[in-house]
DNA sequence: CGTATTGTGAACTGACCATTTCACTATAGA
DNA sequence: TCTATAGTGAAATGGTCAGTTCACAATACG
């Protein structure tokens, strides 16, 4: 009964997901994601209620795909001694030597952050969560990889790692060359 | 010969600096820098030419009067040796003490690198030198405090303490306390 | 006083935006 | 064919914003 639906949330989320890390939230119009998406406004906004609604399902998508695939390896029950220099390696990779989204745009939560959406309360948990999330996998790491220090060091040597990591991703956009420094620190650091 | 001017520009350019720092420069509105300012639209723009002018003559009294005299004891031709923890205990305390504006707002360049603003290309400039600024003298604050290193040590030490200043910056709007942590990291480093 | 400069007030322009609405088309199963 | 759901197209609504304009008021100097 009924006309099949012809696209998923999950491929619009996706498609959105990329406009919004291009262009940012404010800079990015609806007829900008009407393009994009294929879909038209009024099924967007029967889909994703408002902007912000399928901005949101754009956040979950990259947390998903994006964030969360980077730091699998470093959330298991064992962590493998070398995924923290694995991720690292790919971090790298991602700012200096391809054109990636990463490289061009940054992150796009922290991005959002300095933004005016910055200022809204739910966003900021999510930001708080994902850079909570971060500092766990890479303490998990830490602890494979640097398992004759004390736990003391070990967590100082995951909080320094966690902040170049978010050090590189906000600058990445204005100095890649800069941002590529900020990781091989934290690689220097890691193996020492 | 004519009225004499009631104000200063480096008044207005101070006065606006707040207002953007506040609310960022998307959610600030004429009638806000009108407000803030005392002063008519038809005034700022005589003096100012635009929205963005105005801007950028904050950015350039944030430069003058909030980064510059921070860094001004790295940058003498002979820093003191506690120069260094001088600035991160200043930072740190401003963080996590008090309500201060580099708190509530983070700073008000890197938040910018974010905002639609962010894709500027004269902007991502002044964000670019800023960053260098920084790391110039953070720099040679390492070299006074750690002369017990070699060179290349002294450069990947700064490196890190760079980034993990940048990363508290780009996170205290959203988790202070974790901003507070990346700063004390950076001391730790500093002073081992 | 006369004149040049500084500043105000208020209305207006033109653009852009998210959101709503609705008549219409398309496609599925019964 | 009937009906329910999916999706389109286009116009309208109401709001906000930066920037412009201009007649007018205030204040300095000669």
């Amino acid at each position: 009964m009924g006309r099949i639906r012809t696209f998923t949330e999950v491929e619009v989320a996706r498609t959105a997901r990329q406009v919004f890390w291009d262009r940012g939230y404010e800079d990015t119009a609806l007829p900008d994601l009407e393009r994009a998406t294929g879909l038209n406004r009024s099924s967007i906004y029967h889909s994703f209620g408002s902007k912000r609604g399928l901005f949101d399902a754009a956040v979950e998508n990259y947390l998903d795909e994006v964030i969360r695939p980077r730091l699998a390896p470093l959330r298991g029950d064992t962590v493998e001694s070398a995924a923290l220099e694995t991720y690292l390696l790919g971090l790298h990779a991602a700012m200096t030597e391809g054109h990636t989204a990463l490289a061009a745009n940054g992150c796009l939560l922290l991005n959002a952050t300095g933004s005016p959406l910055g200022r809204d309360a739910s966003l900021q948990t999510v930001v708080a969560a994902y850079c909570d999330d971060l500092r766990t996998a890479i303490t998990a790491g830490v602890a494979a990889r640097r398992a004759d220090l004390d736990e003391a060091e070990q967590k100082s040597l995951a909080v320094t790692c966690t902040g170049l990591v978010f050090a590189a991703m906000a600058i990445v956009r204005v100095n890649a060359a800069a941002a590529g420094d900020l990781i091989e620190a934290a690689l220097a650091q890691v193996r020492r």
